[in-house]
Order: C-alpha cells, then sequence, then structure tokens
DNA sequence: AAAGCATTTAACCATTTGGTTGACAGAATT
DNA sequence: AATTCTGTCAACCAAATGGTTAAATGCTTT
C-alpha cells in the first residue's frame, strides 16, 4: 500500500516539529549512531529516545540496522524532499514579497543610477 | 521577545502536519480570502476552521486583516523560510545519495563508455 | 436599539503526544 | 545457564490536538 502524498506530508512534518527529534536528525547525520549514542545528549530516558525514534522511523526519516546486539541508526535524508518540493510552491510568493521591498527600498534611495 | 528559532520551528512545522491546513495555505495563496471564503470548502464547522487559522496565525504563516464586518485572511510566504532553511541542510546528504545510485547504474550498464 | 451577518470563544469530548517507570526480550559475556 | 548490556513495550499521566455545539462578540443595517 502506497501511503498517499498528504499522510506522508503530515506524517513528516509531525516527526519535524518536534525540536528534540530535529536535534537527532542533525546528530545521525554527521555519523550513524546505535540508540544509546543517540540518547545520551538528551536530559530524558532511553525510552523517551525510542518513542522519538519511532516517529521519526515512521515518517522513513531515519533507518535502523541491527548490527549484534546494537542498532545502527541512520539518516534518511531523500525522506525529507517530500517537504521540499511542498515548500518550493511557495518561494515564489516570498521571492515576490522580496523583489517589492527592494524596489521600494530603490525608490527610495532614487541616487540616479537609471541613465541610459 | 524575539522567539528561539527552535520555538519558531515547532509551530512552523507543528502548523504544516495538518493536511487541512497545507490545504488553507494553498488557498489563499492563489486569493486572499475572507474566513467564510476560506472555511467553504472543507467538511467542517467554521469553528473548526477558525481553529486552525489560529495555528498558522500563531505560526505567522498569514495574517489576517479587518475589512468591515469581515476579516481578511493573506498569506505570509516569507516565514516559510526558516522552514526550507533548515531543510536546504539536508540536501547534500541526498545529493550524495542520489550520487551513489546513479555511479551504481552507471557501473551496472557499463556499455563501454569509458574509453579514453 | 434591534436584528442580522461574520467570526471567535467556551465548554466539552475522544485521541494523540511526550514524558515517566518498570517489566520484558535479544545478543554477548562469563 | 546466569548475568549483563542494549533496546523496546506496557501502563500510566498530564497536556495538547482536532473536532463538536452553543453562546458571545463585533460590525452593519435597519
Amino acid at each position: 500500500m502506497v501511503k498517499s502524498n498528504a499522510v506522508r506530508l503530515d506524517s513528516i512534518f509531525h516527526a519535524l516539529s518536534d525540536s528534540t527529534r530535529r536535534s537527532i536528525l542533525r546528530d545521525v547525520s554527521a555519523k550513524e549512531k546505535t540508540v544509546g549514542e543517540v540518547a545520551k545528549p538528551y536530559a530524558m530516558s532511553l525510552a523517551a529516545v525510542s518513542k522519538h525514534l519511532k516517529v521519526l522511523e515512521e515518517a522513513e526519516l531515519i533507518a535502523r540496522e541491527r548490527r549484534g546486539s546494537f542498532q545502527i541508526v541512520r539518516l534518511n535524508a531523500k525522506s525529507l524532499r517530500p517537504a521540499e518540493e511542498w515548500l518550493a510552491f511557495y518561494d515564489k510568493f516570498w521571492k515576490q514579497q522580496l523583489d517589492a521591498l527592494q524596489s521600494y527600498l530603490e525608490e527610495g534611495e532614487d541616487d540616479g543610477d537609471k541613465r541610459g
């Protein structure tokens, strides 16, 4: 069963809406880590971190691999693309806003560079 | 009081984690609308839509303007930028993954284009 | 000032979230 | 086989979420 785009975006954006989870993504982007290593910097129980990892895994933002008694956590960056693509649609709008601001500032300056 | 970046990202990503809210953003990106107009397409009460608008407003993704007895809802696209910037950090990772995939496919093909 | 629209707020409800602790399960070590 | 280490699961809790309906607020018009 293929998840609808909307459901995927729901789970991706929801996963990203928590700063601990965003921080974990940064951590594992630098280097893959065991669950214990992931948990170490955070002032919460291992079980709590394990839940965060589950949320990230359900959004497919991380993947895991068993290595002996350890579990290796890896970033799955390509699953961020739907989010980026969704956001990219809005680029034109803030670019427009910036352009408008710039025109406004340039008119204010009016330092005579418009000859020719 | 300036909100910390983390808190802003929390509220932006949280606002985007609901498909009704994402849909509302699309709707108002095309054209500014009154609250009633925003609500019309959705199979839920006006009060529910009003709550969604509040979430979007708290994330500063929309702005409102009173016009007589109506309230005009406008997209505030530039507030999506922090989210885009956060995501942009990860571009290099999926690009890497794509490159790796491409190398793999090219080696698989091995159709003799490597002379010289 | 009364009535009528547009919208928000309040009170309520079920579900989800993000955390806890303690019991459990799998793999490695003794 | 007993112990230890890594990690998850279960049960619990308080707070937040996303919806409802009904009452209240704010403008506009009569």
